[in-house]
DNA sequence: TTATACAGGACTAAAATGGTACTCAATTGA
DNA sequence: TCAATTGAGTACCATTTTAGTCCTGTATAA
């Protein structure tokens, strides 16, 4: 199914939570309450997205969460990056030379490309896309072979 | 990671293995064989691929497997949803209704439509391209806000 | 100094995934 | 018609991943 995991998903809620009301400190419970998710749950997704530098956090008394940077410049991709680790379709696309099949494998190059025209389509989705209520507006797929990706990238 | 499953993986190498000698039946041995991976699971791949219409088998001896349809008429999308069920990024974009947090989510729709955007790219991916040891052709990726797929698609 | 709120890590339960084994069914051809 | 070949189906187990909980520590504001 390709499908994001739960965390990943509860992050990109909690993320477009935050993203409308971006001035204000959000605590880990009020986050919880508003989205209706189990506190724990959505605080460990907070810790992941604030270790990846997407959010900002503050203890104490009236502390909590905030965005590291305006929604704009906060990418579908990070989200998934923080809570899954680098967006890649394939075990060899992300660390090479660990597969010893290469050699009968014959598809790797070609599913990297793949993977990078994904990752592209996801870092040009941004928070403030996602958080706004109007749907988005989402790159035109020109008919194959418009562009060699072989040529863009290496 | 939104990565593939490994044997959606294994599928795709086994498939393009299959398009490269597409006269040919091929017994799940000689293709374990062939990309050198435990006879066992590739039969399971195997059986999912054909029990999906993308292969057809023949028992007996001398039988085997072989692509159902061209591989031009078999995508990447295809051979993911053969093995993972169909390609959908969250629960709720696959299932309408299951969820009971939509009011509080607020990006379902959006998530729809970036889903249906990675399906389309995964669509325009052809078994014929993976099998080919030339670097695929992608879609080239215009600037955002060029075309709202809510436009094109709803 | 006390209440608030995040940080970090350990731990457990549940589910998905991958892999194996075994038996059955169909086809071919001797 | 029988034996060899090869896929089909099913049940099972091991491992890994995922999700969720809990506890203790630490920083901050009032």
């Amino acid at each position: 199914m390709l499908k994001l995991s739960r965390l990943t998903d509860y992050a990109a809620v909690v993320m477009a939570q935050i993203a409308r009301h971006s001035q204000a400190s959000h605590a880990a419970a009020d986050l919880a309450e508003a989205v209706q998710l189990p506190h724990p749950t959505v605080s460990k997704t907070l810790k992941m997205l604030a270790r990846a530098g997407l959010l900002v956090s503050q203890r104490g008394a009236q502390g909590g969460y905030r965005l590291a940077r305006p929604a704009s410049q906060i990418t579908a991709a990070d989200i998934i990056a923080a809570i899954e680790g680098p967006v890649a379709m394939t075990e060899c696309s992300q660390a090479e030379g660990d597969c010893e099949l290469v050699a009968t494998c014959g598809v790797a190059d070609n599913w990297q490309r793949v993977s990078l025209a994904m990752r592209t389509l996801l870092e040009s989705v941004t928070l403030a896309h996602l958080a706004d209520t109007a749907p988005i507006k989402l790159p035109v797929q020109l008919p194959i072979q418009t562009i060699s990706l072989s040529a863009a990238s290496a």
